[in-house]
DNA sequence: TATGAATGAGTGTTCATTCAT
DNA sequence: AATGAATGAACACTCATTCAT
């Protein structure tokens, strides 16, 4: 059985890889020492390194795991949907359950990964292109069909409602969680699809 | 002369705190040592400690330091402006005009600044507090005046307008400051007050 | 077949060696590692521990195995030589001409070996003794035949001579081999045998 | 007085590359841990990074004050003499003396500086070849006064005085010490001056 | 006030060695 | 016999902070 042995090695990398989840955004990524994440691991601080070619490599890995499982669920929970309106709330939605299911993972997400070191900036952004280009390809969807404006680049829409529900999150972390998160889904999608602005009032 | 030693240890306050916006920027806050933010001051290691309790404090400070200048810039701006939509227009235009100006310190506030430590974070809380409450200030004015709707909750305009513009300015960033920001306050308003659903789109 | 087994044994134990010889010379001692041995030698990193009892050892073994060819050559050839000039000749220029004809054994021989750890130098002792022993014995063939003087130790005699061959090697390693070692054999046999002294000059 | 501090400076340097020689002769330099220099010099870890780059930087400077020593004293010692001979002589004393009044001393320069790490060697160079043209000097000196041969290259001359002296006191070293060092000089400077040949015997 | 030399706790990483398979 | 994944002790080096001057 040769798959035994690369099953085993990829079965260790996601042990660790989770270890190292809730170690960072337990301790936060620069107070937490390889050790650390080792012993939540259950492995010995140098079976990291037969894994990964350092902590930051870790911090990198952990992320695009993560990333990984997250866009997976998204792409299987939108394919059904037929309707560009209903995927942005349902991408929406999916956004938010994430975030509330695994705390430790949001706390990973929204905080300990924005290390503001280049290597790392760097290293994390194809996964976060790859989750832009899955809001843009149904806002584009959304233009094509004529339910949203055609008048503002998709670029600016994408990053109006990553931000606003990245915001979101942020505020329901740092106030340590208070109640549920999915709900806010509908009045961001109102927000974003409607405006603020008052029906009737002027331009 | 008694104000004269106050003036002068201001001064020196300001010197060191505008040294570590510098030096925290470029080298990146965990990777900037207290030395070099001496260095950056013209000061000796050592009188760092006579203005600050340490390295986070410094962050911290600066942190409030710069915030306060550009709550006092806006204050100052938004103040003879009666028309709330106008106010949260150039409430926006100041906010890209800042960073815009000052590399260095759109550096510092958008990637420095995100520290996951929690002392850090709570520390930081109350200034970025002062400036949602601005902001929300401007809202609840727009829905007293009837042109702002009143069936969604200020904070998740707020959460909606600041996470946009941070968003925004985040993207500029990450690609090297590509062309003039200021003029993306216009979709940015536009988005946010109308929305991006198609007119006459069903809802 | 209870050879073949021995057989295989002590040609696994050769390769090894060798490889270690090879490794050692090109990363040094301290800065190769058992893995690198163990790849050169084309086994798995725990073979090595089957056959030698630590990395040490393995650089022990590798001296004994090396100075016991060379020995071995010099005994060979020493032996059908008469006069006791012409075996210290010879003997010199063996060992000239084995370090210029495998470079990385000279390297490993002239550098790597001489660790300063004592036990390691302990060790290698007993084969330095040996070669010690071949050299004296020749002088004192010397002495006996009355061709070599008798008023100074044999010890004092076997120091100069290892020792000015020794300092040649190390020279012409370190300036990376610059022609041909063998020729060097004249004049230092010319100066050991008959002083730098100006014939005529008063003592 | 600003001598003083520039005085301190050097004085603390002193004290730590002191410290270095006992400790590395001592331990081993790879075995001898940074922590072990500092504490021999009595001073905190880090404070050896105050006035050396490095580990590696430690053992050449401390090679480098070392020589410097030595160089000094034979350069005052040999000034006043007039025969070349004599020099050699006084040469080789100084050498042997050093070695002999300071074993600590001696165990650095003859088995700790012995390192293959190419760096370390490289630095290693010019203090050592500062020594070889003090040796040539001499013998140059005594060829052109006629006293020594003129048919053989100086530096063949050179490594073979070295070499001679050099194994002399790793001999001696390697064996604790047994009894004085400085006697054997003369049989060495016969030796090199005269040959081993048997006066009267065939070329 | 200001200095900057000195401190020493803290940590990522390597690698010789072991042992279950 | 052979493997190579796992171990964990060991260590050079950094840097925030202190304090004698």
């Amino acid at each position: 059985m040769g798959r035994s042995a690369e099953d085993r090695r990829a079965e260790r990398e996601r042990q660790i890889l989770e270890a190292a989840v809730r170690a960072f955004s337990r301790q936060g990524y620069h107070h937490c020492t390889v050790a650390q994440v080792a012993r939540e691991a259950g492995v010995a601080d140098g079976t990291i390194y037969l894994y990964f070619r350092g902590k930051e490599d870790l911090l990198v890995s952990a992320f695009r795991h993560v990333m990984g499982g997250i866009l997976e669920e998204m792409d299987r929970e939108l394919a059904p949907l037929a309707d560009p309106i209903h995927k942005l709330r349902r991408l929406v939605e999916i956004h938010l359950e994430v975030m509330e299911r695994d705390p430790e993972l949001a706390a990973f997400l929204q905080l300990q990964l924005r290390q503001p070191d280049a290597s790392i900036r760097t290293a994390i952004t194809e996964p976060l292109r790859a989750y832009a280009r899955r809001i843009e390809a149904v806002l584009d969807e959304g233009k094509a069909t004529g339910v949203i404006r055609s008048d503002i680049p998709t670029r600016v829409m994408r990053r109006a409602l990553f931000g606003t529900v990245d915001e979101t999150v942020s505020s329901w972390l740092l106030k340590d969680r208070p109640g549920p998160l999915r709900p806010k889904a509908g009045p961001i999608l109102d927000l974003i699809l409607n405006g603020i602005r008052a029906r009737g009032a002027p331009g």
